[in-house]
DNA sequence: TGACTATATGAGCGCATAGTTATATAGTCA
DNA sequence: TGACTATATAACTATGCGCTCATATAGTCA
């Protein structure tokens, strides 16, 4: 069973759902989730300027998300937390199921006007 | 099996993630988790003036974590999200396997001198 | 109705940070 | 060594946002 977290804990969990918080940042580990690769390649396929992916990159670091090496001329970097790709996974659960619902209260607005309209069984909210 | 996902779709799993990235945001979330709750009784427990409570629970709104009802004169707020709870414990995990990670990293800095040093036994992440 | 309580919201301030440009650092290859 | 490439970083700007203070809105109770 699970007690409350401190107050400490959570700021420190915050902080790396706000590292998470970037679309920029997302876009690169999008792209690492994929497999390692360079940064000039990041910078490229996520649409950054090279300072600012390497910036990026530093946080991702900092937050130990991403690991680093170096080979030959090249910095050479990869996702580290095992938990992201879950994270990810989950969010756009919880997003879905959002839409979900948004499509279930626009539908009740517009289905009374019309009386029992054939309506989707619930799905399960994936 | 899971395609990449849009640009667009990427923002908003980073908007959500945005909002999760902040301590105040997490502690309210932390206390309506174990019920739901006035926003009086959210500004005392989670240390916010009543004006800032009232704009946290603005933005939780606005991303359908939390949901609102009023009763009398109060507005009582809870969780509407289910993917909250998995969401935080996941990223709790991550946290946890990072800091033994670098308790390890730590451990092998120090322990070569000393050979095997007694170990505290794991304890669950709190 | 008027006094009181609970909540929401606008104005303003200050800070954190994402972005750019320019430059520094470091490796490769001739 | 010097030219070239890849990456990191410093200086700067602009914007977003968390916070406070003051005020508006809405409900309750006499």
């Amino acid at each position: 069973m699970k007690t409350t977290l401190s107050d400490h804990l959570l700021e420190r969990i915050a902080e790396r759902f706000r590292v998470l918080g970037e679309p920029a940042r997302l876009r690169i580990l999008r792209r690492l989730l994929a497999g390692e690769c360079t940064v000039g390649e990041l910078a490229q396929e996520a649409d950054l300027s090279q300072a600012n992916t390497s910036k990026h990159l530093a946080v991702l670091l900092a937050a130990r998300l991403v690991e680093r090496r170096s080979e030959g001329n090249s910095a050479i970097y990869r996702v580290n937390d095992p938990t992201l790709a879950p994270l990810c996974q989950l969010m756009c659960d919880g997003f879905a199921a959002r839409l979900e619902a948004e499509a279930r209260a626009i539908g009740a607005s517009i289905e009374p006007a019309r009386g029992a309209v054939a309506r989707r069984p619930r799905r399960a909210t994936s």
